[in-house]
DNA sequence: TATGAATGAGAATTCATTCAT
DNA sequence: GATGAATGAATTCTCATTCAT
């Protein structure tokens, strides 16, 4: 076969093993299974990943660098760090529910030792992005002074409690707005309010 | 053999399962491991838990319980909002320290039905004793008005996201008190600052 | 405690297994099962009977003992031969009914050796009573002139079928003299009719 | 591999579990056995067959076709009846002995639905054809009056009887000849004899 | 490239039997 | 006599992975 054909194939493949994942998690999701939707055999599976581990975290990665760009592309515009902030909590939780079956929390669960380094690369990342946001909003004096690092992990922390909810519960109705608003102004009654 | 012995060997069971579900996740702790583990035979697992899901059900439900009755006798004698926010804050990154390892994400991994809803019930119980609490605190002038539910679900998904990094990351080290500062007082100046 | 009692415990246990295996077939009657449902702990199982085997050949023994034990007195007082042969083959049915759920066939399902002999020795027992019948009914000029011990193995055999039917067809609704009308006078008809 | 080794590998998986069934019965007959047997692994079985029920079934629901196919065939070419019934006594006879061991009595020890109903019908069928060839006795007089059904029931019994002694007994040596002729005549001495 | 039959280790679970109390 | 906790081998079944074609 030619080019073509074999990168349809791969995305046969990895589409139908994203579907498996969500539908039955990874320890369930079975590699003849994926095969049959992908419409191959179970021989092609391995011949274009090494085995499962691989299949599933090639997922993983190009999802993560995807919502890496998409962020990257929509932040580049803007300057107002309050906007900023918005808009990275708005996109994210956009993002989380767009493809919310794929955010399989990969704890201990999966015994993986290759690819986790690529994940906490990602996740350091965002955590990054969120700082440097928080830096600069500190420096035009929008924001109170705070350690950057810290407020940004705990955002980022904020979100991916979000996105474990969104992935999970079935109720989960969220007003983006509301959480932009909590972070940046906070619970207690402003004195000049 | 006595009911002394029973119970110990339950509590070993309970232990030795505890630690393999940490380790290995549900999916790829085997029961053959565990039975190893508690010192017992496999046969011993299946006369104290009908199966493997009812042993790791009966890990689950025990914590939750534990946790929300620690949290029932810590707040019962605090009356400041405030200062309630702070301690159901620090308090659950305590207790999500301490039982780092049992906290395994429930996603689609697990096919359970039974134990779901009491898993959900939990989950409401926690928001519901932090909505009481932004409720006191906007009656007595502490915090500003908002809805209080949905503040309550955004500090609730904030721990979530939280207590899931301590799960999984190696390397969080978090400051509680900087999360109750960013929860209280928001990021952005205070005019009267 | 005294032999009432021990007495009593055993017939509970036979009872019990003869119910289980009624229910559920020699293979998958649980000696657990049986003892919860005599009242009786495991251990109280193996004071009485070797083993799972041992219960069960007791069970099959006593029922054969006794379907021999009545025949007997049955035939002692019959002299008409063509009236024995029906009260034969009606009190073999009547008694398969009765005992419906306790004729398993104890074919290579149960690898036994321990038994067979007993078993065998009843079947011949059977074969001997109806070839004592029809030798009788030969000198008497009642039946025609046959080999009384072929026949008596037809006979037999045909009610055998019955037995079968009886424990495992639900449908089986046999009107006994029929069948000792066919083998009194067969299918064909008598010429001086 | 090719289709010619994956049907050698099914008839052999086919053949190993026949005998392994004949010679331990069902619940004693072990699929790993089986697999050794058939010169096949484990999973190849279930490459064939869902799970040991269907491989079972498949064996007997193949007998059972069989058997009725080539009683069809037989009786096509005869017209007189006290002949087909001979035909189908003999018949039965023969193919029970060729085929001794696959003559499992699927009682209360099987505890499938699936399939049940085929056997019975299978039953039924056979039943049904007896009744028809001593309705046509009937009618034209080789046959005196009673109930075909009543009486093809018998007959079938009388059948079952005989191939569960084939199956069990190891002594039983049959001669056909004897069966058709009690059927045929009875007991009875014929008053015109 | 592609196939899919074959593998076999390993999973959860059951159960007759034993034995310390 | 009686208990019932404990055993561990055996069972059915699954599944990632391999390899001859």
């Amino acid at each position: 076969m030619n080019n073509r054909s074999a990168e349809e194939t791969k995305r046969n493949i990895l589409e139908a093993a994203q579907a498996a994942f969500i539908d039955h998690g990874y320890a369930m999701a079975s590699m003849r299974n994926i095969a049959r939707v992908a419409g191959t055999s179970v021989g092609a599976l391995y011949l274009y990943f090494r085995n499962k581990e691989e299949l599933y975290l090639t997922l993983m990665l190009n999802r993560m660098k995807q919502l890496n760009e998409l962020t990257g592309e929509l932040l580049r515009d803007i300057d107002d760090p309050q906007e900023a902030i918005g808009v990275f909590i708005s996109f994210s939780i956009d993002f989380a529910r767009k493809h919310k079956g794929m955010i399989i929390i990969q704890g201990r669960e999966l015994g993986f030792s290759f690819g986790i380094e690529l994940k906490r690369e990602f996740l350091r990342e965002r955590r990054r992005v969120i700082a440097e946001i928080i830096r600069k909003g500190m420096e035009t004096g929008a924001f109170r002074k705070c350690d950057a690092d810290e407020a940004a992990t705990i955002i980022f922390n904020l979100l991916r409690g979000l996105v474990v909810s969104i992935a999970i519960d079935e109720e989960a109705s969220f007003a983006p707005e509301a959480y932009v608003d909590l972070v940046l102004n906070g619970l207690l009654r402003r004195n000049d309010g």
